[in-house]
DNA sequence: CTGAAAGCGCTAACAC
DNA sequence: GTGTTAGCGCTTTCAG
């Protein structure tokens, strides 16, 4: 490993003159600086990042942490920041704790020990707020990154999406094709964080004038296809009469989709489906998946502006930034109710 | 921040002694060591990494450089590997060159500035394969992911799938079922890493006696969705005959899925679809896609298992590890050939 | 079993 | 402009 004292003694100068020239102070003579700049480039210099860390006392990494990449969510949200960070000269370290507490928890310490300069968070409500509200009492920069409901902030920083609203949006739409029976999936539990999805779109039905028996019409489980396909079946078992199903994810929507080609019930003339997020997957789909996007890209632009705000101490009391509104995507999935039987 | 220091000075031990509690170095007295261990996590100590790695030459993290996440295979070979290092107590740190060789660039030099310990390669035909051998010869561990051609090793320790088998093993699916028109999407250019695939599939036909016309019957291009769609659409165009089409990837098999739902083509009945990986996409398809699942987990491991070795010095020559064999997996994207026409 | 001291490679005052 | 020096927090001989 080259290290700049090798460096200063080849060339004859002090450390801190090449250190100065590696990181552009300015003070350096030019022909100082290109003597050293040459011989750093023909031994293959490189500055050790652990070294500057320890004496700047901060890491050049940002941690992400979600609680399983399983989501497709994740991994295009992961890409956004990545692209954010690195603009900022940032590494980004992801934290997968697929659900268990010691992984989680070993990531949060070495977060702790400097592995990172701050840490976005994806799935706040998975993970163990206190420990991440310690760190940043600490004086940890963190963040939440997709916080459901704007009008309760959380104790810490967060970027909010109006994911009532993307509930209501859902539900405007089809209640403006005529359909009158429609069923909602619902990706998590009742006490679960897609709780304000559901809400924006029973409410908005229950303005309409249309009732929402939840025994009928509505399922609770989790968020994946295959929870979404098996919520389906339930579902259009119980009640044949739904012209329409609302999901409140993409995946639980994906789900209702294949459950449609078990059943061979054809999308969308026989059976409307409405996701929420936008994933790739959605219009990969055939049909093509309507659905209420979620912007990515802001949200996660977001996340690291406010990172990088908490970073250089522009403090306060957490901030918390909201995105654009989700915005409906009307695709193959979504068509006019059919012919009341 | 919580030192080793003060944590010594406030149990009154010297910091050699809390060091070696902390890493469970023994020699320490039981009173001791618990009287340490306990003032610890009082305070509520975290090791500071970054002090840990410069002392010891080495980080904690491993790199994994991948040109594109745009690839679905992408973040699941991803979280193959996360969970591999982290067994062994590393972090990953995730590097998406976007083709930018730039960012490439960037990477590399923070790995050789101590930002991870060793790295991992998914597209090497992407990479400035000689950046990655001075590297090497410097003494980095290096690890190439997804070799296509165990026959023909790289310069570099790697792990290789035999892609070749993999598109000879579509193949005799596809004769077996009786197709004798068949058509081939390339996910790369005649030079490009999906060579081997293809070679294998259009062999496997020649054995069989059926001749391949490439003008009339194959298309090369790139490995996406779009790319598979618009190169299906341009094959049954020219050639309405075709009763099956081979893709190289499965991305691009999906895009000939999406085509014949274009058309208003029956798959299988009308044609028959075969990949390549099984990705998590290829089994959410409706028909879900036949495919040549490579085994990713197990490639992961071996990658990781080959850096670990070149960790701990135990090199050699470049190591190559190969993995088992692709294996079909038949789903519902393909059936017998259709009455000729 | 425990302690003292050197030093990993770099940055950041502060002198010259 | 350039040099000197004191650490950053930790591990690692080497003594005791």
């Amino acid at each position: 490993m080259v290290t700049i004292a090798q460096i200063a003694e080849q060339t004859g100068v002090s450390v801190a003159t090449v250190s100065n020239v590696m990181r552009d102070r300015g003070k350096v003579g030019k022909e100082t600086r290109e003597r050293i700049l040459a011989l750093a480039k023909e031994l293959g210099y490189r500055p050790n990042l652990n070294a500057r860390a320890l004496v700047q006392g901060r890491a050049q990494t940002i941690a992400l942490v979600a609680s399983s990449i399983a989501n497709p969510f994740y991994p295009e949200f992961a890409q956004a920041v990545e692209t954010a960070v690195r603009k900022l000269g940032y590494f980004l370290i992801v934290c997968n704790t697929n659900d268990d507490p010691e992984q989680e928890k070993a990531y949060l310490d070495a977060v702790s020990g400097s592995l990172a300069h701050g840490i976005l968070v994806m799935n706040a409500d998975f993970v163990q707020i206190d420990a991440l509200l310690d760190m940043h009492n600490r004086g940890i920069p963190v963040v939440l990154c997709m916080w459901e409901r704007p009008q309760e902030p959380p104790a810490l920083p967060c970027v909010a999406v109006d994911f009532y609203q993307a509930g209501a949006c859902a539900a405007e739409h089809l209640l403006k094709l005529g359909h009158k029976q429609i069923g909602a999936i619902v990706g998590s539990l009742p006490t679960g964080n897609h709780i304000w999805r559901y809400r924006g779109f029973k409410e908005t039905l229950e303005k309409a004038g249309l009732q929402v028996d939840e025994a009928r019409q509505v399922r609770f489980g989790h968020d994946s296809i295959d929870a979404g396909r098996n919520a389906a079946h339930g579902l259009l078992a119980g009640n044949p009469a739904l012209t329409a199903i609302f999901a409140t994810n993409d995946l639980p929507a994906v789900g209702v989709l294949q459950a449609a080609a078990d059943l061979g019930l054809q999308v969308p003339y026989e059976l409307s489906v409405v996701g929420v997020t936008d994933i790739q997957l959605a219009h990969q789909m055939r049909p093509a998946l309507t659905t209420v996007a979620v912007p990515t890209q802001e949200a996660a632009d977001m996340a690291v502006a406010i990172l990088m705000e908490e970073i250089q101490q522009a403090q306060g009391q957490p901030a918390m930034r909201i995105t654009a509104a989700p915005q409906l995507v009307v695709r193959g999935s979504t068509t006019r109710a059919r012919a009341s039987q």
